[in-house]
DNA sequence: CCGTATAGTTAAGCTGCCTCAACAGTCTTG
DNA sequence: CAAGACTGTTGAGGCAGCTTAACTATACGG
């Protein structure tokens, strides 16, 4: 049990990967990223994107010199586009397979796309993509698990497929809504 | 743009969230949770443990007194519940139904456990028990699924019901490995 | 080419979460 | 019931990532 420590050794923390996501976006946007539009973008002050910039330097994945304009190194921009993609395929398969709304899916996608490997979104990715598709079998399938009632009224452990000792929706549904509280705050 | 900051906000922090559940599971297991254990268990000083278990007790998520037992609040153990059975959805939907290894989805579940929204885990975990389900169209679903090659060399995204401007698999494939290079050194 | 506005930097300080070292409380055992 | 062995706490300190305040560099109009 020490998976939990290696949080602290991701390629890039939530930060950083939201730091590098600010630059891509930025010269895509405006053809350059200087600290002050970053920190606009970002909803920090100047001096926190300095010495943001001084760590993501260090790492390698920024190039800036003072007063200068900040450019991604190859490794950054290969983050930059990961993450990215990442949470584009994360938000699709919640709000289009799943069918969770919008803002809940953006905001999680927003917190585990840089946590997620790039196994995982591949695979998210063509699960979503198949799903998407007109593939008879996945068109049946979206069709019965629409109409497919989960209320789980009746649930038990033997007949829930994944459930084993306990129910886990009951855990889970307990606390459905409690970020909509939040939003809608 | 602000989501990102709100990282913070979580209802418990990803070191928070292992305290929790440490303590349910040295509970469930040894009847009691103290300190010492808990400190073995995530492999954390003493120290630590009982800074964060302040910490913890501040937020109302556990009782603790000078050098007694561990004890979860009603909170905290929702909490711990919560996490959980998300950590085990989560963990069953990524080698089930997507078909990743197992040590990247542990690892990529407990990373993620605590940040994914009830609703995306309630949902998860209908889909799995879907998917797992003797439904015929559930059975199909699968077959043709795993019939079907997703080799994406063909890929354009045009032909992609995910991808829109640019290949997200692009982006993604390439970074493929990089955590087993971790785990196998 | 100087003065001022704006952009960027440094410095100091805060919080979270960890460490180690030293001290204190509890338990066991002769 | 005291000695020594654990167990737990406090304190000081480190790193990440933020803040504000104060300083410096650049740029632009008169």
């Amino acid at each position: 049990m020490d998976i939990w420590k290696r949080f602290g050794e991701k390629e890039v923390s939530h930060s950083m990967a939201h730091y590098l996501q600010a630059v891509a976006s930025l010269k895509t946007e405006k053809g350059h990223a200087r600290v002050g539009d970053i920190a606009t973008h970002l909803g920090v002050s100047k001096s926190g994107v300095t010495s943001m910039l001084r760590s993501l330097q260090t790492r390698g994945l920024i190039s800036h010199e003072k007063y200068g304009c900040v450019e991604l190194t190859a490794n950054g921009l290969r983050l930059a586009e990961r993450t990215e993609s990442s949470r584009l395929v994360i938000t699709r398969f919640l709000t289009e397979i799943l069918g969770v709304p919008e803002h809940v899916a953006s905001e999680d996608a927003c917190m585990i796309e840089h946590l997620v490997s790039p196994e995982v979104s591949v695979e998210l990715l063509k699960l979503t993509s198949f799903m998407r598709s007109d593939h008879p079998a996945a068109r049946q399938f979206l069709l019965a698990y629409r109409a497919t009632p989960h209320n789980c009224t009746d649930h038990s452990p033997e007949s829930c497929a994944v459930c084993q000792t306990s129910c886990l929706r009951d855990s889970l549904v307990r606390d459905v809504g409690t970020a909509n509280e939040r939003a809608g705050a």
